[in-house]
DNA sequence: CTTTATAATTAAGTTTGCTTAAATATAAAG
DNA sequence: CTTTATATTTAAGCAAACTTAATTATAAAG
């Protein structure tokens, strides 16, 4: 690796998916979510109100499979789906309060670690790495969403199509 | 939320999520690995040499539905399974170098805006905070990988069952 | 008004990832 | 040796999460 702090923050993430990942798909197992719908969940409450189509471009599915994932969770009281008064051939999807309480809760299940992790340090310790934090968190609001191809999927592909 | 850094740390998670979770799926669904398989490879990796059951294991899965998974990843050239001469009811189950270039390139899909990230900061931005996550790592060390129940499950299944 | 376009849903069928139960092979114990 | 236990695989079947195609309802354009 080139840089050093590039190096720190891929191994920083390698802790956070080890201890992460595992609780969190107990999480999802224990209370019959699918990743699937987490994952819905979280994208509603990140865009805010939007229409099934929206969602499923989000979600990179189609409508049709959008509106049938969306029909569950308004049946178990998680989403409530609503007619857009704009036009009326558009629904507004939001979070009800208590599918608001599971993501909160599926939240708590992945990252409760970081609450015993941040107990572990002295108070000025605190204080340097809530402001180092706060750096990184910064200058992420600078990058985008998608990488284009910085990511790697040529190579692969291209390793893929010959080995097949 | 009672703690500065705490917050900070949750953040922090947040950002890397959404940064890192779509170019992760993409890279999946594009290459045509389900979560489950590239899951695997992790584990593998991870684990080191290991049996079918332990994997099973790992994964939260029967030993059937391990064996059946890995078939596939062996069919796929990315799994070397053999006999352990010790015992021989067991597998021993490693990444083929493929295998392992696959994987790395599924955490580049993954993690590759870190590279972005980093090269954002000034060299003494980034000499701090390399110092600074290498005090998280440090610390996270001393974390269980389990979190038994600070993670909210009884609240949340109370609270599903009631809705049901 | 009639046509065309758009959003969501429904229907039907496929694939995937599991499960349990049965089969196979090896090891360990009596 | 025979029995019992363990590790893996195979077989059969099920449920979840998609897909495409058809349907319904509304909006916008001609």
């Amino acid at each position: 690796m080139e840089n050093l702090l590039a190096e720190s923050l891929h191994q920083w993430m390698r802790v956070i998916m080890r201890h992460s990942m595992h609780n969190f798909m107990r999480f999802a197992k224990e209370n019959n979510f699918s990743m699937a719908q987490i994952n819905a969940l979280f994208r509603i409450s990140h865009k805010g109100a939007c229409g099934v189509s929206d969602l499923g471009d989000e979600l990179g599915i189609t409508s049709a499979a959008a509106s049938q994932l969306l029909e569950k969770l308004v049946q178990q009281g998680l989403v409530q789906r609503s007619e857009d008064p704009q036009d009326r051939r558009n629904k507004r999807i939001v979070l009800t309060e208590q599918g608001n309480r599971i993501l909160q809760d599926s939240i708590q299940a992945r990252q409760g670690w970081l609450n015993q992790l941040a107990a572990l340090f002295t108070p000025a310790e605190q204080e340097q790495l809530h402001q180092a934090l706060q750096l990184l968190i910064e200058k992420s609001k600078l990058l985008g969403e998608d990488d284009a191809d910085l990511t790697g999927f040529r190579t692969l592909m291209d390793l893929q199509k010959k080995s097949l």
